[in-house]
DNA sequence: TATTGGCACTCAGGTAGTTCGAGTGCCAAG
DNA sequence: CTTGGCACTCGAACTACCTGAGTGCCAATA
């Protein structure tokens, strides 16, 4: 096992690491922290540390930096998680009074996040995955045309327009919507596909043809939703940290534009300690995130979690400030959304 | 007046250092287009054009840049537009089939744009100012909550939900959403807050209460969106163009990441030729987009225009392409929503 | 055995000097 | 008005050099 004050020290590169932005020799180490032994001794330390791939050094000559592994031990047995400041605190109560639907609460709280961490902030939509269904509207939007609306008890809305090819029956549509609403009031997203199995037999023959067509959009709502949609806010902030990315920023900004990465990204990250869950560096399956760190955490919505929100940043990112902050904005938007 | 062959110059130089990112010279300039001339009364061109600050040397022996000036001069008088290649062609009439509610045109349409352009692209959602009411819904999202449903003639639909702070009454809702109807089915927007004046008043006095959140929900809602939504795609874009921007990328990401700066610039631009307006680095009023032109063109439903889409890119970009694509895309898309 | 001071070594980054050449402005002749 | 010629400018690219932070290793020490 890796001894105690080889520890120390692997933290101690990793916080001076992130504060200078500069890779850390022994010498500046040992003046700025209080271990009680010389510099000499640090660099065995060092020596070690290197053999453990858990820092490098860039060249010959120069200090040390931790490796995506070296952040990883960092993160799982020696980051204290920093308190948030009670200014930090209030921004976030500020941020959620006063919003009433899951839209806006949503964006309120992605704008949170990129504010409080100065990173990427992304926000997943409820999965539909274990919601159910609330209630179910169709209205006559033009002519040939019916406007689908989904409700889930996750407070999430959909929408879509279906495109009938055939005038629309106000009768009709009213016999389908309240049909619909008997068979599936109250069912988890995940049967419906069972419970509307022949669902159109109980319609008369001409009317089918519509009724098949309605039927479908609403599996296709159900389906393709499974695979939820991300907002994303402080985009900028990538660029400001610009210096922070070797090479270019724009693989980055490739990869979070790509809804379907980031969602396979943080669908497939397990939750650690404290529900936060992170992937540093080349831990990540995206060769254009091979510089840059994800901390995500679920919240929750009825007790059991319904998506996921968390930030994007370097490496070299101030993990402690970011995992607590992205766990603080997680419980209170689970407490937003408990209203 | 400036002679034209002073102004063929001036093309030449702007065609060139688009194409090579190099300021120009004198020299380069007679090799490359059959001017027949020699350098020398090139040079002497040049050095008029200087003094009329349509181009400028970054140093004593470098070529020419074109100025904001140089380049406004050229679009406004000398661009030949470039016709599309048949395959962009093609891509747009693929792009655009299939999609049946407006989000996903409108989310299809600044994709295609910005996989046309390489550049960001942007699409404003169409603006309440014009249209009309075509169907007001009020659908019970949860025991005090309403939610409405507001569907216009140009095809958007926006939603909001309502907190009444009290047990809804369905037939109360019932009675609310068929009077809302009939006093504003077809009617314009800008008359809806005439229109409810007192409408309150039709219902009995317990019940006031709740209609009266109600009918602010929906002014609120016609009101709020009269300043309109922007989607944008290929933020990446700009980070392959970095070298374009001098200094850096991140005052231009933080604008276009600023809805209310980008909304309020594409309404200040007045139309030019085409229909097509443009923005031109420091014409533009946002410092951060000192670096960058934008390129605009209204769209249309039912023979007015209702909102525009654009694109932004570095001032050096491709002012031919560019504006022949966003022109042809604002055609397609009319012609997407006149179905 | 762990720690330490000492020492030779390395190498990125900064400074200074040099050259190179594309480009300029100007002028006198055509 | 155009042109060839010419002296001049100055950024970019290359070289050489120096500096200093940092290293690894070793022999002496607690």
């Amino acid at each position: 096992m890796i001894p105690e004050r080889s520890l120390e020290v692997l933290r101690a590169i990793v916080h001076d690491y992130i504060e200078t932005k500069e890779p850390v020799g022994s010498k500046s180490l040992v003046e700025r922290h209080q271990f009680g032994v010389s510099s000499a001794t640090i660099r065995n330390e060092m020596a070690m540390l290197e053999e453990e791939e858990l820092i490098h050094a860039p060249h010959t000559s120069a200090g040390r930096v931790p490796t995506d592994k070296g952040y990883r031990l960092f993160v799982d047995r020696l980051g204290e998680v920093k308190p948030l400041s009670a200014s930090e605190k209030a921004a976030i109560s500020n941020f959620m009074v006063g919003s009433v639907d899951l839209d806006e609460t949503l964006g309120r709280t992605v704008r949170l996040l990129s504010q409080l961490t100065n990173q990427v902030a992304m926000v997943q939509y409820p999965s539909l995955g274990r919601a159910k269904v609330r209630n179910i509207e169709l209205i006559q939007s033009a002519d040939t045309r019916v406007l689908l609306i989904l409700i889930t008890d996750s407070g999430r809305i959909q929408q879509h327009v279906i495109e009938l090819n055939e005038v629309v029956d106000v009768h009709l549509i009213g016999e389908i919507r309240s049909k619909l609403n008997v068979a599936l009031a109250g069912a988890a997203l995940a049967e419906v596909s069972n419970l509307l199995t022949d669902f159109a037999g109980g319609f008369a023959l001409a009317n089918r043809m519509q009724v098949g067509l309605i039927v479908d959009s609403l599996l296709d709502q159900v389906d393709a939703n499974r695979q939820d949609k991300i907002i994303l806010a402080g985009t900028a902030n990538l660029a400001r940290r610009e210096e922070d990315f070797p090479g270019s920023i724009s693989p980055v900004l490739e990869a979070i534009e790509e809804q379907v990465v980031l969602l396979k990204l943080i669908t497939e990250m397990q939750s650690e300690r404290n529900g936060v869950s992170l992937s540093i560096g080349r831990e990540n399956p995206y060769e254009g995130l091979a510089n840059a760190s994800v901390v995500v955490s679920g919240y929750e919505n009825q007790g059991s979690e319904i998506a996921k929100l968390g930030v994007i940043g370097p490496t070299r990112m101030d993990y402690s400030s970011n995992i607590s902050a992205v766990r603080a904005v997680a419980r209170y938007l689970t407490k937003a959304l408990g209203n």
